[in-house]
DNA sequence: CGACCGTTTGAGTGAGGTCAACCGCTGTGG
DNA sequence: CCACAGCGGTTGACCTCACTCAAACGGTCG
């Protein structure tokens, strides 16, 4: 039977993920091995907790960069406009993971990034942290994984869509949204996309009706359940095998 | 007439680019703004100018993380390789320019950077260099910026190979790597590419033998002007309208 | 209830991949 | 010094994978 949505379910207590009480937030702003005084002024800089309703954006394309964000709850996308005025998503976020990223580069946020469900996102005013980085060394060390992090997995996306056939590109892209689940201590077999089919298209450079198409072929072969946007992976095995 | 290299040419004198006498390094260790104590640990920190021969690596994927390297002159290029044993390339690294940050993620480098002609890198501690960030601000700030244009270049990189056209393709790869040498006071307009077409073909996601029918096409229509891997822009306007 | 959005599925087409032949340059060994 | 092998590049012919266009369905909201 298929969830409606990803839930922490028995994940996060049986596997021991450390839980983050002031903002749920994973590594970002886990604090783990933070001295007591870095704690209290980590605290101090990560004061709002900011809804975002379904479709809502937390920053947009040209918008000066003044925050960082950190996904408390929900899942977001980031979309680019391109030269010629198409609209593409360039990236995924889920509940855990960090949003903004880009934007210290020039001080511009170069995307937009748009509320896929209702929402709640963490705001970290920027230079606060920055000056918190330069006094507690864990901070800044937490700072530079996430940014490698992000760097890696924007290159694994650019070998997906360049190197993959569309049916691997799913796959692939089907495994990610999966490990980044566990990571966070959701289940990695069940949850739920929330991109429509043309996002997801988008996201992975191909259509939306091949989209629909290979998720359909996967769904006959008896790879995956879904229904709509819920998805739940039956054979991870097969499914790896292309 | 086209050059056999890029080189520096009046490019850097009449432009006035801010050279940076001890590594040539553009803005990764470019002194300005530094306090004169951050200088001169700055200094410390960058020991060594390691000589590169085509051919050679710097690292190779899964090498322990250690050092962060700038490119004083020559290119490279960084390749991954897929769970099924192809390669592929997934970032070309001009003089001037970063190499390495994506080893930060978890000490471990994930890509292998290989020179495509005799060159030169600046390596550079890592750790020291964070110590470093942890005292000078500025420090701190141009390294938060680098990994940012990382991530942009990334992104961008993704949307090239997701949203376009092979011929589209082509042409933001030429323009991308002219603007780059622009900006390091090098010729805009006449350059030399160092990658086969293979690794053109599997930077943008298609075959070696589209690279050349495309770059032909361009030199057919009067667009560029090339032998071998030397390249003329000639008409920037025509090649931006695709 | 009807309109609309997202999704599914089908049929036809074309952009780009595959396979193959050939050219030119470079390096090597007789 | 020349012959030859090997690599990188170019070009052609053919084919296929994924896109385009189109139709129809189901759920949701006003």
């Amino acid at each position: 039977m298929l969830i409606p949505a990803a839930r922490p379910a028995s994940y996060r207590a049986s596997r021991n993920v450390p839980d983050c009480s002031s903002c749920a937030l994973g590594h970002l702003c886990m604090p783990n091995g933070l001295a007591p005084a870095a704690l209290s002024r980590l605290e101090a800089v990560i004061h709002t907790a900011r809804p975002v309703k379904r479709g809502e954006t937390v920053f947009r394309a040209g918008d000066v960069f003044h925050n960082l964000y950190a996904v408390r709850s929900g899942s977001l996308k980031t979309v680019s406009t391109r030269a010629d005025g198409r609209e593409q998503v360039t990236g995924l976020h889920l509940a855990g993971e960090a949003l903004g990223l880009d934007g210290i580069s020039d001080d511009t946020h170069p995307s937009t990034a748009i509320a896929l469900e209702d929402s709640s996102v963490c705001v970290i005013p920027y230079r606060p942290l920055a000056s918190l980085c330069a006094e507690a060394d864990t901070m800044q060390r937490r700072m530079h994984k996430l940014m490698s992090e992000q760097i890696v997995r924007e290159t694994a996306q650019a070998m997906r869509i360049g190197a993959l056939t569309v049916d691997e590109r799913i796959v692939s892209f089907l495994l990610d949204v999966s490990s980044r689940y566990r990571k966070r201590g959701y289940s990695p077999a069940e949850f739920n996309l929330r991109m429509t089919r043309e996002d997801i298209g988008s996201y992975l450079g191909m259509t939306l009706e091949t989209v629909s198409r290979t998720l359909s072929k996967f769904r006959k072969r008896g790879l995956i359940e879904m229904q709509g946007r819920a998805v739940r992976i039956v054979d991870f095995d097969e499914l790896q095998r292309v």
